[in-house]
DNA sequence: TTTTATT
């Protein structure tokens, strides 16, 4: 019984059972999880090398949108790098994720389909004791608690990967539709959706169906998922008669607030040139003390680099500032 | 009432 909890409360366990997985293989093998969704596999290839000679390095990409899954593998020559990688990679933080690092398990068809989806859960209930409850059916690969984004309080659903879908599917029997203990409702334990399975074709018959639609928001969302650039937006645009925040024609135009009066045009370009193109900055200063008038405007050329850009420094302080970052909106002055 | 964990 060699069932492992989280080390800490932020589902960082390392899959590294010491009877598991030995293999010759799981001693240089990687798994990198919760990458950020513009990482290249190059960039993943340059961080990890930093670290020591690598055999290869593959970056999970979905096959029809080639949009990145969010993890990666590493396969190290020397199994002491890959020990060092796991050591001093796992938990670095990289744009807006905290990568984790552990050993690849050896790959089969066993270990995938795993993942269960479990809703009704007490709000009380932390990932602590979710996995208490399900622990006794296997080992627990990664367990999630999923939060509103507000007030940071659980949402009553979560996420059990185990490391074999029979466990998995032991637990569905053995929990789907039990009361937890001290809980006064039942929960709900299924297979999780597929991720691959939403396919673009899905995505793309929503954008083309509703050329009536006046809501700038989910299909801005669904642009990130498929990597439009900002001309294919621009053409979607006009054909479905909508408005995409931000998006000036000449690329995307971001807005920048609570900057200091003695802000100046260099230190836009230091803040958002890491991200990617930056075509144009632009302080505001009043007329007459030019002096910041407490906002700026930034084009980036890539709609993923903006959006990177914004997710990153929306929020970041800058001397005693927050700032908030957005796409430029057309409102005029309400609200 | 669905996050991005198996090449």
């Amino acid at each position: 019984m060699e069932t492992q909890l989280s080390n800490g409360p932020t589902c960082n366990n390392t899959t590294n059972g010491p009877s598991n997985s030995n293999t010759e293989d799981s001693k240089t093998n990687l798994i990198v999880n919760y990458l950020p969704q513009n990482m290249t596999q190059e960039e993943l290839k340059s961080l990890f090398g930093s670290i020591g000679e690598i055999e290869s390095c593959k970056l999970v990409r979905d096959k029809i949108t080639g949009q990145s899954l969010g993890y990666g593998f590493v396969n190290y020559v020397d199994p002491k790098d890959a020990e060092k990688a796991i050591n001093t990679l796992n938990g670095l933080r990289l744009q807006t994720k905290t990568i984790k690092v552990s050993y690849a398990r050896p790959s089969s068809a066993s270990i995938r389909d795993a993942n269960l989806y479990v809703s009704g859960l007490p709000k009380t209930m932390s990932q602590k004791e979710l996995e208490q409850l399900f622990t006794q059916y296997g080992r627990i690969i990664t367990s999630r608690i999923l939060v509103d984004q507000v007030t940071g309080v659980s949402r009553g659903v979560g996420f059990i990967r185990f490391d074999k879908r029979v466990e998995a599917e032991e637990a569905i029997k053995g929990l789907n539709g039990q009361k937890p203990p001290g809980a006064t409702e039942p929960i709900t334990v299924k297979f999780a959706n597929n991720p691959s399975q939403k396919t673009n074709q899905a995505i793309l018959s929503q954008l083309y169906q509703s050329p009536n639609r006046r809501y700038p928001g989910p299909l801005h969302h669904q642009a990130q998922r498929l990597r439009f650039s900002p001309m294919t937006i621009d053409g979607m645009t006009s054909l479905a008669g909508i408005n995409i925040p931000g998006h000036a024609g000449t690329g995307w135009c971001i807005f920048v607030y609570n900057l200091a009066p003695d802000a100046d045009e260099s230190i836009l370009w230091q803040m958002f040139g890491p991200f990617g193109a930056v075509t144009n900055v632009k302080v505001i200063r009043d007329f007459n003390t030019n002096k910041c008038k407490g906002f700026g405007f930034v084009t980036m050329t890539n709609y993923d680099e903006a959006a990177m850009a914004i997710a990153s420094l929306n929020g970041y302080r800058l001397g005693d500032r927050v700032l908030q970052v957005s796409f430029k909106t057309n409102k005029t002055h309400k609200a």
